[in-house]
DNA sequence: TGCTTCGGTGAACGACTGTGCACTATCAGG
DNA sequence: CCTGATAGTGCACAGTCGTTCACCGAAGCA
């Protein structure tokens, strides 16, 4: 015997996942049957139960599983900042990091990106959350960079937000362009300048006593 | 007679419509089913096809119409612009205009914010296309401010690509918490605050030659 | 007035959906 | 070695799905 009895449920679930994944590229979880899952895996339908109570509970786990990849990009960017020099290379280290992951784990951002918005309720919010936090972790490194230490807490959330925000949707910009590398250097390179101009605005920012 | 053939085929098509709308409001369209629509419209399955040739048809109605309201928005907030003093006063106009249209045009809103992610290629194309014309026309606009003189036309879209992505952000957000005054109040003002942010960054913006 | 056009009907089809239940085969632990 | 747990099977069920077809009745034009 080569395989203990977990490693084989493990193994199915696993394979459950990825076939989810895989089914997700062209379309939601909300179109996404228990029988074409089962199919893809190539068990049936009922054996599915044995790993998730339904396909909800299956675009949690694939929420989890998906933040894993993003939490991984964000230790590498702030790996990134930590060895760069000024504000030019953080921004340019960073969105080619941002990149790179992107490539690497196609499926999990297409992933976060649909069911953010098309989601079961959910699984909306489990990603609402999870960007949040996101965020959050954000504002306290924006908090350590020099020129930010006036700044309100407020403030700090909404700088965040704001590239937070612009990040997510040059992620998906990418995803939509995918194999178009020509395409995909603009849209890095115009992620850059929006880095910058976000930080030149936050440089001269005060905020309000 | 009250209603001319015309006038009741018209009727029947905004009854279809109006049902799509209302049943995308927590789901998709591509979880939507040919027979729900008509139930609720109360016509038989069959009726639909004398309309529309295809879920996906009426998907494109619906972002044709959708992207009306959208583009009312904009005449008033280009109106608004027109009015106002300076850019504190273009800001916090803006803000208003946006927070009124998205709560008077609920639907049409929350439908653009899905599909753009979730519906149909087609649709999602579409929407993209009519998002990128909104950028353009943004980035025109831009042009015509002080300051701005000296911007590449690259510049000037990457600006408004990134003031549109945060309009859409926070647009999705009231949605998100609809019903909810005191927090729809802080995402206008933070919507705001980052307006101004990236306003000042511009203002210090040199394009390269 | 009569004929045509056409929005809407109703039955029927084959395929697909989630879920329940009884079953089997195999691995793990006493 | 035997026994209980359990991943996976196979069948069945009642629904729903998109789409087809022949048909109806009223509006509109001649």
């Amino acid at each position: 015997m080569t395989e203990t009895r977990v490693e084989r449920k493990e193994r199915t679930r696993r394979a459950i996942l990825d076939a989810a994944l895989h089914l997700c590229e062209d379309s939601s979880l909300v179109a996404l049957s228990l029988r074409q899952v089962a199919k893809e895996v190539g068990i049936v339908p009922t054996a599915f139960y044995r790993h998730f109570e339904s396909i909800e509970a299956l675009g949690l786990a694939l929420v989890d599983e998906s933040f894993v990849s993003l939490r991984a990009m964000l230790r590498d960017v702030r790996r990134g900042e930590g060895a760069a020099g000024g504000f030019a290379d953080i921004v340019d280290s960073s969105v080619s990091i941002l990149v790179e992951h992107v490539h690497q784990q196609r499926q999990h951002f297409r992933f976060i990106a649909r069911e953010r918005a098309a989601g079961p309720p959910s699984v909306r919010e489990a990603i609402r959350h999870e960007i949040e936090l996101c965020e959050r972790e954000l504002a306290t490194d924006l908090a350590r960079l020099p020129g930010t230490e006036e700044w309100s807490s407020d403030d700090l959330r909404v700088l965040s937000n704001l590239i937070v925000t612009a990040m997510v949707a040059t992620a998906e910009a990418i995803l939509i362009n995918a194999r178009r590398p020509d395409v995909e250097k603009q849209l890095a390179e115009n992620a850059r300048t929006q880095l910058r101009m976000v930080l030149i605005g936050a440089l001269q920012w005060r905020s309000k006593p």
